[in-house]
DNA sequence: AGGTAGGCAAGCAC
DNA sequence: GGTGCTTGCCTACC
């Protein structure tokens, strides 16, 4: 009951014109002249998924969830999921440590593991809820995955700063499911070589907006060249919980 | 005021 | 053994 005023506020995803990204061949998921795909109401002949392409990133976005269904689910992850505590809530960079802004925590298969900034950690077991999300990915998509790394983002205070995911413990050229549910929030993506000021090149970011229920698929070589982020919006004051679906290998190389 | 971008912090992997 | 890479905070600047 809670979350329903906050899931109503479909206000959060309504960008202005002069907000929207200006890169030419980028199309604008999640938004839009009122067509936005909800899958309870699939007109015929538009398209599934909505593509995104630029030099060197190709991805996939799509409605993956109703309303609904997707308000019944969060509700079930925000009572279910276990976040990391204590250490595991710190990241040591730069020989300092840092309180991660946002909640963390791994689930998937038993043996796996999965390293962040130098800590490794051991993934939870599969619970009902993860188990539903993973399933209708994976027949939606005809992917499989044995790991998810989930984040809880309280508000939009909290936030992940750039990054690529980590490639080594990846199968390759394996794509990344990424899940949204809760607060409708901005998503950019910046070229490798476009970063910092000695930048090579000046391909300008992509930002989408990654609504309630939604399915970004990162495909391959996505990650190769672009790191991803998720900025801090301070206008945004409900949660957001985002599911990664990975596949790793068993064996992690060392 | 909020959003953006750059500089900075030490240590590990290759 | 030098080089590249790392995350988040702070600051400056619109």
């Amino acid at each position: 009951a809670a979350h329903s005023s906050v899931l109503g506020a479909r206000g959060f995803c309504k960008r202005r014109r002069s907000e929207r990204s200006s890169h030419p061949s980028t199309p604008k998921p999640a938004r839009g002249s009122g067509k936005r795909p909800r899958p309870e109401e699939h007109p015929p002949g538009q398209p599934r998924w909505q593509e995104i392409r630029a030099e060197g990133l190709s991805c996939d976005y799509r409605l993956l969830f109703g309303k609904a269904e997707a308000d019944e689910i969060l509700q079930q992850l925000e009572e279910q999921v276990e976040y990391f505590e204590g250490e595991m809530t710190k990241v040591h960079v730069f020989g300092k440590w840092h309180h991660i802004p946002r909640k963390q925590v791994t689930y998937g298969d038993p043996d796996l593991t999965y390293t962040y900034s130098g800590v490794t950690f051991s993934p939870k077991p599969w619970i009902p809820v993860l188990n539903r999300i993973r399933e209708r990915v994976t027949s939606d998509t005809g992917h499989t995955f044995n790991f998810v790394v989930i984040n809880r983002y309280k508000d939009g205070e909290d936030h992940i700063g750039e990054h690529r995911d980590d490639e080594r413990e990846l199968v390759p050229r394996s794509p990344i499911a990424s899940v949204s549910f809760g607060a409708c929030r901005d998503f950019v993506f910046r070229h490798c070589a476009s970063r910092g000021k000695n930048a090579t090149c000046r391909i300008k970011p992509i930002k989408l907006q990654l609504a309630h229920g939604s399915l970004l698929m990162m495909k391959y070589p996505t990650n190769v060249y672009w790191y991803h982020s998720l900025p801090p919006r301070k206008r945004v004051l409900a949660p957001r919980v985002n599911l990664t679906f990975r596949k790793l290998m068993a064996i992690a190389k060392k």
